[in-house]
DNA sequence: TCGCAGTTTTTATTAACCATCAAATTTGTA
DNA sequence: TACAAATTTGATGGTTAATAAAAACTGCGA
């Protein structure tokens, strides 16, 4: 009954489409990883997906389409990774953030840094909106100062909203150097790691602090 | 004496080439201010400057090469307004760098966005290199980091490097935020004083943290 | 297996872009 | 004014993104 009225074929093709799609984003995923944005030209995917250039802008669309579905496709998965962790536990969150996040990205390093590139291209993490990867993150943030406040590990002297911004951009800072090539991605845990825990520090109670520090010295 | 080899009419024409070369820097930059870094193609610069596309090439070469002009005369001018204060008095420190910096963007806010925007497309501000603005500005965050120490301001518990690294990631993050124009230049002001202030609450001996939570309660 | 409707790919083409060169023009000076 | 040298420019080449219309192919029903 249900395919009584589909066009004959349709959806046998449709689902073909979908994977040709899919294999040209991965196409162009591959190029930018490898040589860079600057790299990737629609001649140079055509040429790689093996197909001819109108047939991507027919499976995919503009330039920027073909990014944005790369980003979109890998940020889905980033988003999955690092909001997979225990917010009660202040220390042991942060650090399964970072954990969870580092160790997807480490099974595809030159892929993730070329959605990431592509994003920051289409500006992608920068949406005011309140939907997206940026409001998730800040709702992971929040999350942790606010049972961090109600285990009194935090004074409340600052603004638990300034706290969880400040939580957020330890990391959106050491992903852009990541990004950029000028750390790898170790330092990048350790940058967002020792960001993040000083951060808390300046609001911490005595021993919570005491606390951090001792953590924050492992990570030397 | 000076004169004598020089072909005739030199002189002159070295001056005027200047002047030329300038106005059409300034063009570019407006350009870029109105209508943003997409929109900076070499016809339409050409086109504003009053002059042929041949021309823009002559007197300052490549697309990357105006880009470079644009950011290293904008930058000597950030560089100057952002250095001029005492480091001796940390919160008075950090309230002049950042005054004097917001004081110089509002002169002409377009024309430094698109500074900042030219400069980071061509990595200006990641060069790893011990010269240049992003040198100097670790510089003037280590010399107030040294001050508060000796003034025992600073417990010490946290490495003096990290505290002036975190110092200008505040206001790394901040900037790229008005960069983009999710911010105005006055909430810029607050978002890297406050930053700086809360990052400095880390390591504060407990006098000086009351200092700083006072001087943070008036930038609501 | 075959024919066909509708989808998909492709050849051909347009328009915009950066960049360069040799020829023509302009400039500042004597 | 006339000159030598610097400067501007018209013409051109080599990329690129993107589209339209024609050709080729695909999957299904008979």
């Amino acid at each position: 009954m249900e395919k009584k009225s589909l066009a004959r074929g349709l959806e046998t093709r449709i689902a073909n489409k979908h994977k040709r799609r899919d294999h040209i984003v991965a196409c162009a995923g591959k190029i930018i990883a490898e040589d860079g944005l600057e790299a990737f030209t629609i001649a140079r995917l055509a040429r790689q997906a093996d197909v001819t250039i109108p047939t991507v802008h027919n499976l995919l669309g503009k330039r920027a389409d073909i990014l944005d579905a790369l980003v979109e496709e890998a940020m889905s998965e980033v988003m999955a990774a690092a909001t997979d962790f225990d917010p009660s536990d202040t220390i042991a969150a942060v650090e399964g953030f970072i954990d969870g996040l580092t160790h997807l990205l480490a099974t595809n390093e030159p892929l993730y840094r070329a959605a990431f590139i592509a994003g920051e291209w289409t500006n992608y993490f920068e949406h005011r909106s309140t939907t997206g990867i940026v409001a998730q993150a800040r709702n992971q943030a929040h999350l942790i100062c606010q049972n961090a406040v109600a285990q009194g590990k935090l004074e409340g002297r600052i603004d638990e909203e300034q706290i969880a911004t400040k939580l957020l951009s330890s990391q959106r800072l050491a992903r852009l150097d990541w990004m950029h090539g000028y750390i790898d991605l170790e330092s990048y845990r350790i940058q967002v790691m020792t960001g993040m825990l000083i951060t808390l520090c300046a609001d911490a109670t005595p021993d919570f602090k005491e606390e951090l520090f001792t953590k924050i010295n492992t990570l030397k």
